[in-house]
DNA sequence: CCTTGTGGTAAGGGTAATCGGTGCTC
DNA sequence: TGAGCACCGATTACCCTTACCACAAG
């Protein structure tokens, strides 16, 4: 609840700051069905229209145009029949053999059809009449989707079926596991429903194929109805009068204040509103602020889950008493009470690596664990690589090793870590801020993450390092004969008086970073869990006790045994009610492009902050997955970067203002075919080989428009990437950085 | 009472690894 | 037509920093 929820009402909220404006500014933008966003298309547009009354050579152009549609349903059918093919081949594989499939088993599979199903099943218990609308709706993707889960589920639920027999043998056994199996049941339950929705789907799926087909020449006729608008000029005047308004306020902004953030800080200035909010709600939490709609919620669930509730329950009970705990905090830590109910949650949910190590262990058992692996570190990485390594990220570890040794050096001559809390050292690391130039996958390299004070920021751990925290850290412990609870203590010296300082001794082992991150990466590394993976059960749990407590991550992570990071990541993950999986369509496409638009726009007003070598542009991609609703933040920003900004960017052969740059000038030549384009000549700084490389990476995601017309697929890549955000980035660009 | 230092935590931007689908070639 | 392979996109897990808070010591 307090997560999008509690950001929902804090738009409302905040009505009157600018935020509103900002707001009703991209409002107003994104209710003119984009046009508004292209305030230079449509001068572009004004300026080719009166281009093409001068030439008589539209016929040519319409022409051209109209083959696109027959491409696209050639294609459609090819790959129609493809398809079809591969699900006989598929079916006929799946009937063959059962236990096969339960030996195919993976849980991460397992996991995405289950948290869809869990989903499904959400929504019927909220939206029951809307059921069949629901269905189309997590249909809408496609051909390709519904067959594909169609063939996952039908697996999933061979595989249901088995882990449900097994089930009900242990629940002869134990009682708690029966509820284990009463939740399975519900699944199964969601799992014929689902199939049963797959028959309905089957019937939607022609229709689907119809749609694309007219949406194709929807598109067309949209487009022609933009070219003919006569109203542009006020358009493009109204925009503009916006974007002036916008500056005005940001200066006022500037002089008031922080008051109030846009889209751009959102996640910033309302963050913070929020968080301090969300404080005070948690604070109340026994009160119980929210529980009514949980209450609402619970009470309307059938019977089925009660097997999952109770495991909820226990979870919850757990939640409570360590609430309890933290208010009466002289009392003494009942630690058997504790290590029992996490072994309760082990038991149901199945989780055997949730027995975490509350005893603390002894020190040389600790060690023993360090140094044969069994405490999971991250040195899997390297041997396991198969894709191709990116250039810089991590690097060699040799070479981070080397970088390493020369940091300390360089560190220890300047003496150790004392200034490195994060108010002291924060926005002082100038890593490139040149956008363009910045090497997309790359992160930043081993100099620029070395800040102006010495110390190493946005730069992962190696595995030397990590060795070294864990030597660091063993190591107090033995020379301080912390003994058996020593982990225990370091890990939560807060409440040990005696060795309140000890990171200040830990973190000195590795100067060259800040003390902070190495007690990030020791907790990381010491508390992290040994099963990644998670069930939907699992799934089931974060999101009713959210729902229930808000972001109380450390609560539920001891509860489960994982980390809170990890937890806290799940949650991000699973947040979205309305989430899409599979291929974007072209609509998610555009709002993507809309908003990433909008944000740049936004940060033209703004101060360039410097920020650590871990960011690149800054974009506020969790206001963004908000506003697109389907999509995660982490998506979002991995299209973006990915597949959306070209890898020419990584190379330093193209810069992200040259793809505007190419596309104005190819809006403006209005050239029928490829053929038609003097590429050498298009941009004067760029070779005509890499205009045209760049050019085929953009058509690359284009979707269902690849298959049209040179034209039109200019004009679909003019209406996402709108000429007037490259003044935009530019001006962003040519300020100077503020720490 | 104020300031400073420290541990602790949530939030958020970003990366690495893995899996499965797709398309190309033979 | 189908097998084999490489590539690419989607997904998941994980990383790391920052901002902020609470609290204790000076």
């Amino acid at each position: 609840m307090v997560g999008g929820k509690q950001r929902g009402e804090k738009k409302t909220k905040d009505e009157d700051g600018s935020l509103k404006e900002e707001s009703s500014l991209k409002d107003r933008l994104l209710a003119s069905g984009g046009e508004g966003l292209t305030p230079s298309i449509e001068i572009m547009k004004k300026k080719r229209s009166e281009k093409h009354e001068a030439s008589a050579e539209d016929v040519g152009v319409s022409s051209s145009r109209s083959e696109g549609n027959v491409d696209v349903n050639n294609a459609a059918d090819k790959n129609e029949r493809k398809k079809k093919k591969k699900e006989k081949k598929k079916k006929s594989e799946r009937n063959g053999d059962c236990s096969e499939v339960v030996a195919v088993s993976s849980s991460l599979s397992e996991g995405n059809v289950d948290v869809n199903n869990a989903e499904d099943k959400n929504e019927k218990k909220k939206k029951k009449s809307k059921r069949h609308e629901d269905v189309a709706v997590s249909l809408s993707e496609g051909n390709i989707d519904v067959n594909y889960a169609r063939g996952r589920n039908e697996k999933k639920e061979r595989k249901r079926k088995l882990e449900h027999g097994n089930n009900e043998k242990e629940s002869q056994v134990a009682g708690k596991k029966n509820k284990v199996s009463e939740a399975g049941e519900v699944l199964e339950e969601t799992h014929m429903r689902i199939e049963d929705n797959m028959g309905l789907q089957k019937n939607v799926h022609v229709d689907l194929v119809r749609n694309s087909e007219s949406e194709v020449r929807r598109d067309r006729k949209k487009n022609r109805k933009e070219k003919n608008r006569e109203d542009r000029s006020s358009t493009v005047a109204s925009v503009v009068n916006i974007l002036d308004d916008n500056r005005r306020e940001e200066v006022v902004r500037v002089q008031k204040g922080p008051e109030s953030e846009g889209i751009a800080n959102m996640n910033k200035g309302e963050g913070r509103d929020r968080k301090k909010e969300k404080k005070k709600k948690q604070k109340k939490y026994g009160g119980g602020g929210g529980g009514g709609d949980t209450e609402v919620i619970e009470s309307a669930a059938d019977g089925k889950d009660a097997g999952r509730e109770e495991s909820t329950e226990i979870v919850q009970d757990k939640v409570e008493s360590s609430k309890k705990e933290k208010k009466k905090r002289k009392k003494k830590h009942n630690v058997v009470q504790e290590a029992a109910s996490i072994q309760i949650m082990a038991e149901t949910m199945g989780n055997q690596s949730s027995v975490i190590e509350s005893d603390g262990g002894n020190s040389s058992s600790i060690k023993n664990k360090a140094r044969e692996g069994k405490l999971k570190v991250n040195d899997e990485g390297g041997s396991k690589r198969k894709k191709k390594a990116k250039p810089l990220g991590n690097g060699s570890k040799e070479k981070s090793s080397k970088k390493a040794t020369q940091m300390k050096k360089d560190v220890e001559t300047t003496g150790p870590s004392e200034k490195s809390s994060s108010k002291a050292t924060s926005k002082r690391v100038s890593f490139c801020e040149d956008v363009e130039v910045f090497p997309s996958s790359d992160g930043p390299s081993d100099e620029k993450a070395v800040g102006e004070d010495g110390l190493v920021r946005g730069k992962r751990f190696s595995h030397e390092e990590d060795e070294m925290v864990k030597e660091a850290v063993l190591n107090y412990i033995d020379v301080h004969g912390l003994g058996a609870e020593g982990l225990n203590m370091v890990l939560n010296c807060k409440k040990h008086p005696a060795i309140v300082q000890c990171w200040k001794e830990i973190g000195a082992a590795l100067p060259w970073r800040p003390r902070q991150s190495v007690y990030y990466r020791a907790h990381i590394l010491f508390e992290r869990g040994q099963n990644s993976s998670w069930t939907p059960e699992e799934y089931e749990l974060i999101r009713k006790f959210h729902e229930k407590h808000g972001s109380d991550w450390k609560t539920l992570a001891e509860a489960l045994g994982k980390h809170r990071f990890h937890v806290k990541d799940t949650w991000r993950r699973i947040k979205l009610i309305n989430m899409k999986k599979g291929k974007w369509s072209q609509d998610e496409y555009q709002s993507l492009f809309d908003f990433v638009n909008l944000d740049l726009r936004l940060k033209a007003f703004e101060e360039r902050k410097t920020k650590h070598g871990m960011l690149r542009d800054n974009i506020s991609w969790t206001a963004i997955s908000e506003r697109l609703e389907t999509r995660t933040d982490a998506l979002c920003c991995q299209k973006w970067y990915d597949q959306l900004t070209s890898p020419l960017v990584a190379e330093g052969k193209w810069l992200d203002t040259d793809d505007y740059r190419l596309l104005m000038e190819l809006y403006d030549l209005d050239a029928c075919c490829m053929e038609d384009v003097d590429w050498d000549n298009l941009l004067e700084h760029r070779s005509g080989d890499l205009c045209r490389k760049r050019w085929n990476q953009m058509v690359k995601h284009l979707g269902d428009h690849r298959n049209k017309s040179f034209a039109d697929q200019v004009d679909v890549l003019i209406k996402r990437y709108c000429p007037d955000v490259l003044e935009a980035r530019e001006a962003y660009n040519s300020k100077p950085a503020v720490p």
